[in-house]
DNA sequence: GACTTCCTGCCACCGCTG
DNA sequence: CAGCGGTGGCAGGAAGTC
């Protein structure tokens, strides 16, 4: 501390006693308050935004990273309390969040720096982004970083004050305004492990701000298909091995730029059988967000989708609210803070409850590019900012998670990381962003032109003037529309988080894995906005904005972004978001035909191709009044069939009814008899279909004089 | 252009709850 | 047993792929 007095003179009124003015600066401050806050992060108090990096969660102090980070001072400035990163590694975000916290780069391997400083510089954490000097001593380094190596000084640096003597010197070096590289380790020096916390969560909003959409779901950079241990996978069997037949699909891009030439993890063709071929989107398995319904936003523009209800003729914006002035930090403020914190305490970032969940990574009704981070000028990167939907995620209200270290210890295979505009950190950030998220309700950075019409923030009830633009809305917002002359209301519900309503969050895991042990739970779905339009209500998801006239099939929609159920294929690894999506998926490997032309008799594996069939050859339309072919129920799949496809047995494929062709009952209940394995090969038809004979897939009923089947399904059933 | 896959309204079915 | 919510099969158009 320092101390310092000074004699107040001239200016007084003739009869004052001079005064000493005292004045203490309690040098330590910096340091403790900074440790303070590291600590609170630690233990999650206070902690006011979650930001989401691959399947991890990192729960931070908003204040803390936009006065360290200009990037996220912008982005907080419309973002809710979720953020999403979809440009940066979760390893290597970890370590920036480390330094913002302690001021300090701390056993970082070498192998990362490049991409620390990268993100670093996408984050505008300016003393990261400089860290390139020292870094080419570094990496003349064998794989770690050492502190002889570090001990590289660059007097252009920050220019700031020398940090600090470290709390501890034997591991650190101390570089003046530079970076400080301490206690190198290799990558087997620490072992990960795994420390449950219990995160009380329960205030915000988990708004998820889907902030930036860089990479096309097909074209994301890829995943690995084995997660790598920074992701921790308290659940190594999950869906890692398994192939993520997400029905992504690239949204039509508006921009020009071609995909990025990421690296994409596609199975060896071995592994893909010809029927299979449907499946398009191969994606690795990464883990992904579990809970199904979060607040999530999204701060990409695309039109509201798939209603023809909810035209371009009505745009909605959120009008922004100013909320504060300050300047991006420029970091510089940190850089020279002294904090004693580089304990090996593990980040306390919540894992991203499930890791055999898959990330969903479809968009298929977004396109359009966010822009709340720079811009990307390079196709590469152009194309990166397209459109990605990371799975929604929501932090658990309240939950037990385990959490493993980000130590790795094993050799991590080094993601690419492709989504790094060149800009520099200082570059000013284009916004395009014209909404800001309602419950945070601002947004400083919005366009010019976008006219705020008026905000009720006690109501919960925006009035917008323009369509566009409802994914920064917090979920549950209900958007009245055409309330008049093409303004909307948005009403947001009060959250009554005690109505005995459960998050699926809540629901413990093991239970809710087992569909027979699941018990029926209230569920709590933060998964739509509904949007009230001419009386009629469409539901519009939060995620990619499609709307919906049906609930439940947003909600069936839903689950290729959260992927909270995965439907995985009984005859090969694929995984799929849809029960219906699997169940056509394994038609293919069975074979089977139900779809039979009543004209010529011929069958056909699908609606689609039987339709074509009758078009071309028999001139008819298949939609038409008359019935021109017959659906015969499933026999090689365990699906439920519906009574109006099996009620009539007659046996000739002829009529015009809704008979059957088969004199086959449904299968009701093929698992009170399980097969041992799946097959190890795709099936054929002729595999299967082998009447009476193959017993081992099928039994004749015998109570039955119909030729009743029981397909054997496999064990995965 | 043929074929495949995705998508979504619709609705039957199922299990749970009161 | 009725009501309700979840599930998923189906139709048929749309979009993607080859
Ligand atoms: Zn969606
Ligand atoms: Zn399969
Ligand atoms: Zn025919």
């Amino acid at each position: 501390m320092e101390l310092g007095a000074m004699t107040e003179a001239g200016g007084k009124a003739p009869g004052m006693e001079t005064r000493k003015l005292i004045t203490a600066t309690d040098n330590q401050y910096s340091g403790m308050l900074l440790k303070a806050l590291d600590e609170q992060r630690g233990h999650g108090l206070f902690c006011d935004v979650t930001v989401i990096v691959e399947d991890r969660k990192f729960r931070a102090h908003r204040n803390v990273l936009s006065a360290s980070s200009t990037y996220f001072h912008q982005l907080f400035s419309v973002a809710g309390q979720v953020v999403e990163l979809n440009f940066i590694r979760a390893e290597v975000f970890a370590e920036i969040l480390n330094y913002i916290y302690t001021s300090k780069i701390v056993r970082v391997r070498s192998d990362l720096l490049d991409e620390l400083i990268k993100s670093g510089e996408l984050l505008g954490v300016k003393f990261l982004a400089d860290l390139g000097a020292p870094l080419q001593q570094v990496k003349s380094m064998s794989g770690t970083v050492t502190p002889s190596t570090s001990e590289q000084s660059d007097p252009d640096a920050n220019g700031l004050e020398a940090p600090k003597p470290p709390v501890h010197p034997g591991s650190q070096i101390l570089v003046s305004g530079n970076p400080v590289i301490t206690e190198s380790f290799s990558l087997c020096g620490v072992d990960s492990d795994a420390t449950k916390i219990t995160i009380s969560d329960s205030d915000d909003d988990d708004d998820v701000i889907f902030c930036s959409e860089l990479v096309p779901p097909k074209d994301r950079p890829l995943e690995t298909k084995v997660p790598t241990q920074n992701q921790p996978c308290p659940n190594p069997v999950g869906a890692s091995e398994q192939t993520n037949c997400s029905n992504s699909r690239s949204p039509p891009q508006s921009s020009a730029a071609p995909p990025p030439p990421a690296p994409r993890l596609d199975l060896p063709s071995a592994q893909t059988n010809p029927a299979d071929s449907h499946a398009s989107l191969e994606q690795p398995v990464p883990s992904a967000p579990k809970t199904v319904a979060p607040n999530v936003l999204r701060l990409n523009s695309a039109q509201i989708r798939a209603s023809p209800h909810i035209g371009s003729a009505h745009e909605i914006e959120v009008l922004p609210i100013p909320e504060e002035n300050h300047q991006p930090s420029t970091n510089d403020s940190l850089t020279d803070m002294d904090t004693t914190v580089i304990d090996e305490e593990e980040e306390e970032e919540e894992d991203v409850e499930d890791d055999d969940d898959i990330l969903g990574l479809s968009s298929p009704g977004s396109a359009s590019s966010s822009s709340l981070v720079q811009q990307p000028t390079t196709p590469k990167a152009a194309a990166a900012a397209t459109t990605t939907v990371a799975a929604a995620t929501t932090a658990a209200a309240t939950a037990t998670i385990t959490v493993a270290t980000t130590t790795d210890c094993t050799d991590v295979e080094k993601k690419p990381v492709v989504n790094f505009p060149p800009q520099p950190v200082s570059q000013p950030v284009e916004f395009k962003i014209k909404i800001s998220d309602v419950v945070s309700g601002s947004n400083k950075d919005a366009p010019a032109g976008v006219a705020p019409k008026h905000v009720t923030e006690g109501q919960k009830t925006i009035t917008l003037d323009t369509a566009t633009e409802i994914e920064s809305l917090s979920t549950g917002c209900k958007v009245y529309a055409n309330i008049g002359e093409d303004t909307y209301d948005i009403v947001i519900p009060v959250k009554n988080e005690a109505d005995g309503e459960v998050r699926l969050d809540d629901v413990p895991r093991t239970s809710a894995d087992d569909p027979a042990n699941r018990k029926r739970l209230k569920v709590k779905h933060d998964d739509h906005y509904e949007l009230i339009m001419d009386g009629k209500v469409y539901y519009i998801c939060i995620v990619c904005r499609r709307s919906y006239v049906c609930l439940t099939s947003l909600r069936r929609h839903f689950n290729v972004h959260s992927w909270e159920k995965k439907y995985p294929c009984r005859y090969c690894e694929k995984v799929f978001p849809l029960a219906e999506y699997r169940t056509k998926h394994e038609i293919h490997h069975t074979g089977e035909r139900r779809y039979q032309c009543l004209a010529c008799g011929q069958c056909f594996i699908n609606y689609q191709v039987m339709a074509t069939h009758i078009r071309s050859v028999h001139s008819q339309d298949p939609s038409g009044e008359s019935k021109l072919y017959r659906l015969h129920p499933c026999r090689s799949l365990q699906i439920r069939n519906y009574a109006y496809i099996s009620g009539n047995s007659s046996n000739i494929p002829m009529g015009n009814d809704n008979a059957l062709t088969y004199p086959v009952a449904p299968v009701k209940d093929a698992s009170q008899e399980p097969a041992p394995n799946p097959p190890a090969k795709p099936m054929t038809w002729d595999d299967i279909f082998v009447p009476q004979g193959n017993e081992s897939l099928f039994k004749q009923n015998p109570s039955d004089g119909s030729t009743e089947f029981e397909f054997v399904i496999p064990e995965s059933y």
